[in-house]
DNA sequence: CTCACATTGTGTAATATTGCACATAGTATT
DNA sequence: AATACTATGTGCAATATTACACAATGTGAG
């Protein structure tokens, strides 16, 4: 029974994959949903898909499949995305200001909740609705504030030390849009978006059948 | 000998961070460098990198570690990148006119040479010094110019039959920034960005212990 | 020239991930 | 109530990925 060892974390990934494709199958009113189903819209094998959520319960119904909202359900509390989670952005440039912009956040329980420039010129300027403040205060606004997850939109080489710093402020999860790899402690979580790297990824296979 | 068996892709989505690192290494004069050294920098073991690049041939010395220019070069050959590739970007909202305006993009060799939106009022106009192009034209200007690589940024709700259209015109390498699975056909190659995912795997772990 | 040292490239072992296939159980039909 | 279907949950096999460990080899010092 998988249900006794920890879910590897290439499963916990996949986890809101899952979920999405629920909501937008609620969102088009299909009630129910096999293993099969699921996994044809998001390239999962069924038998994956079963394996996967095996790491934490029985959520089907033999012969039937999944009732959507249900699984969804129990899915956004496995995560912990049944309640809002506060974050803290680091980093006010041109991509920072496009998160703020960005509406998928909130509708998806990521509020932005305090934004960090160390460009004196940017401090106390008001974004989409929110004021930055001097990176200075990292610490004591995310301490206070319990803030515990962080996105990082620096120039690669400040990746690090905001990082550094956030780490003291008890941040445990990070989002990085910085090119480069940020070195953490144990029970800190790092995670990337590299568009470049992606793409430098995809040339490989095309120049490679011509 | 690793050389004769195609490389997982799994190997080939490292390669970049290799390519990045040492880029970091030659820019701050460092002319040699040991799988251990380059490792730490990147958190890969040692070991992981030389049994990578074993894939591609063998590109250091003994005792000594490898010239971080020259391994540069070969893997920037080896991933085609050391030639400027045109890219398609298909809608220019929010995210798509802040991905024209990125200048990291450009100088890793990514061009952004066309772009497209399906809204009539942003056809015509000039973002970061390019003209939008009605997204009916997708198909016409990528095959007369060519242009095998794409990226998407509509709504989720529109990406599938954009990127129908995109295989239609010879795309074979798609980065999607719509949260939704795109069903391609064997060739075509396409990842995603997905910071929300991410974040709520990260609030899995963020959940769990506390 | 010889020796001590460092680090590669790689065969092999270990681990992690995915996929198969089937017993099990719920539903619907007659 | 019996039968035919369907689709789950999971033990086990297959595959993929990572890590170990060492022979091979190039370097530099004396």
């Amino acid at each position: 029974m998988n249900r006794t060892i920890t879910p590897p974390d290439v499963v916990v990934r996949r986890l809101p994959l899952y979920a999405r494709s629920l909501r937008y199958l609620l969102r088009d009113g299909i009630l129910s949903v096999s293993s099969q189903e699921l996994g044809e819209r998001i390239n999962v094998t069924a038998a994956q898909i079963r394996k996967d959520l095996s790491y934490f319960g029985e959520f089907g119904k033999q012969g039937i499949g999944y009732d959507v909202e249900r699984l969804l359900n129990q899915i956004e509390h496995i995560l912990g995305i049944d309640r809002a989670w506060a974050v803290a952005l680091i980093g006010a440039g041109q991509l920072g200001e496009a998160l703020i912009r960005y509406e998928g956040f909130r509708e998806q329980g990521i509020h932005i909740a305090a934004v960090f420039d160390a460009n004196p010129q940017k401090v106390g300027k008001s974004v989409g609705g929110i004021t930055i403040t001097h990176s200075d205060e990292i610490s004591t606004v995310l301490l206070q504030r319990n803030i515990q997850m962080a996105i990082i939109a620096v120039p690669a080489d400040r990746a690090q030390q905001v990082a550094n710093v956030l780490i003291n402020a008890n941040v445990r999860a990070i989002l990085s849009y910085a090119p480069t790899v940020i070195q953490v402690p144990d029970g800190v979580w790092v995670r990337y978006i590299d568009p470049i790297a992606i793409l430098h990824s995809m040339t490989f296979y095309l120049s490679r059948d011509e």
